[in-house]
DNA sequence: AAAAATTAGGTAAATCCTACCAAAATTCGT
DNA sequence: ACGAATTTTGGTAGGATTTACCTAATTTTT
């Protein structure tokens, strides 16, 4: 609670714990040169601070059965916050919508949408995606190949103020 | 090595790991009404098989300086396969580029990019995005809110063959 | 330079993992 | 439908890990 940034044992830490979640503290104390102990406290700090949001399986989509990935552009109609509040809360219930962002720049929001095939996609984008509220535009960008699939975020040296 | 598809039980591990990647497997065995030694077998053979890739840590973006986040379009010169390949490689040793999917639709590329800030952001998009090779076009969508940030996919029962 | 505060390292009890075994349930052939 | 074979389950115990606590070392402050 003292300096609330984050030093380069931390920075180890997180950068370990991002690639292997369920790495042990004892072999994760081992890689950043550390006795067990501190280690341990400062993963816990990390956690308590929310440095660590929380830790997660990662499946492979294939075999879930999930063969289609797509990212949605959705341009809503302008001029009413409470269309767009409608369309978040109603967005967030989609079990088959992984992601949703806000965005600038040409659209309004970007959706990340699962399916099993591309006939499931269709129906969904159809009967669901494309009757949610103040849907004016819609573009489907299909996920040919996962070049790079999200792993961690990199984790530098936050810049001294 | 019978079956080869996903049972309730399967469903409810994997939908729970997805949730809590460190929960016990003590816990895991309670929560879905099974011994541990069972729970634990499956869970073993579902990261052997694949199912699970691995585990982990989600960080907070912002608590770690990314304040940006930004999903790039772009599209390449078509025509040469060796260009794409190129591209791509590139794309990979990019840290700042958390994700990157091919695309059908308009554009080719997807891109997820983080940032400290705008500048920083604009920094990296003008001198080494722009100067990935065969780019062509390039359009960044600023991600303003997340409405629904990724946490997990959906596990369904597997439609019978 | 001494005192205070912080961080590191060690230890032990409690918990958990993990490999094994036996029992129960299911499947299969007859 | 019955018994044999196979698969799956539940229990157990040794080993590893976690986690709270204490002391020593280090750093910071005055």
């Amino acid at each position: 609670m003292t300096d609330e940034a984050l030093n380069l044992t931390d920075i180890k830490i997180l950068t370990t714990l991002q690639q292997d979640g369920r790495i042990t503290n004892q072999a994760l104390a081992e890689r950043i040169n550390m006795s067990a102990s501190p280690c341990w406290r400062r993963v816990k700090q990390l956690e308590d601070e929310h440095y660590i949001q929380g830790y997660r399986a990662v499946l492979d989509r294939r075999k879930i059965g999930l063969g289609v990935m797509v990212f949605i552009r959705i341009k809503i109609d302008r001029h009413s916050e409470a269309e767009a509040k409608k369309f978040e809360q109603e967005v967030m219930q989609l079990q088959d919508v992984v992601a949703c962002y806000s965005i600038g720049g040409d659209a309004d929001f970007l959706l990340q949408v699962v399916a099993p095939d591309l006939d499931s996609f269709a129906e969904f984008a159809m009967s669901i995606v494309r009757q949610l509220p103040g849907i004016k535009e819609m573009q489907s960008m299909f996920v040919l190949k996962e070049i790079k699939p999200f792993v961690s975020f990199p984790v530098k040296r936050l810049r001294a103020v």
